[in-house]
DNA sequence: AGTCGCCACGAAG
DNA sequence: CTTCGTGGCGACT
């Protein structure tokens, strides 16, 4: 497998991501200073870090669940919410329902 | 090396 | 809701 700098950089911020909150993916792009939020997606789309990074930590601006396992919508969207809630992450109707719930980086 | 199309997004209209 | 901006990457040439 090939991982990019980049990839390694959207892991280890993602792997910040503490237990019983979650990210933006606009956020995890603005910590690794990508102006792309869309390609932090694109990264963890492909994690090969499955268990290591936590990826289902990280939801879309909006509040929504954005993907997981390659799906915008399904099982694995219910899966996610699923191992969310078990962290103490509730959501309503695919979306967050505590935005306090949402977790921001502190320094670089 | 240059080009094109695809993305688990986000902001604006 | 639709449209546009954006950065990164695989596939093709």
């Amino acid at each position: 497998m090939t991982v990019t700098p980049f990839q390694r950089r959207v892991y280890e911020a993602v792997s910040r991501i503490p237990k019983g909150k979650v990210a933006t993916y606009g956020g995890v792009a603005a910590f690794i200073k990508c102006g792309s939020p869309r390609a932090v997606g694109q990264a963890l789309r492909i994690n090969p870090y499955a268990p290591k990074v936590p990826c289902h930590r990280v939801i879309a601006a909006s509040l929504k669940l954005g993907g997981f396992q390659g799906e915008t919508r399904g099982g694995a969207i219910a899966r996610k919410e699923r191992l969310l809630a078990g962290e103490g992450v509730r959501f309503e109707s695919g979306r967050l329902s505590d935005p306090r719930r949402l977790f921001s980086y502190q320094g670089g």
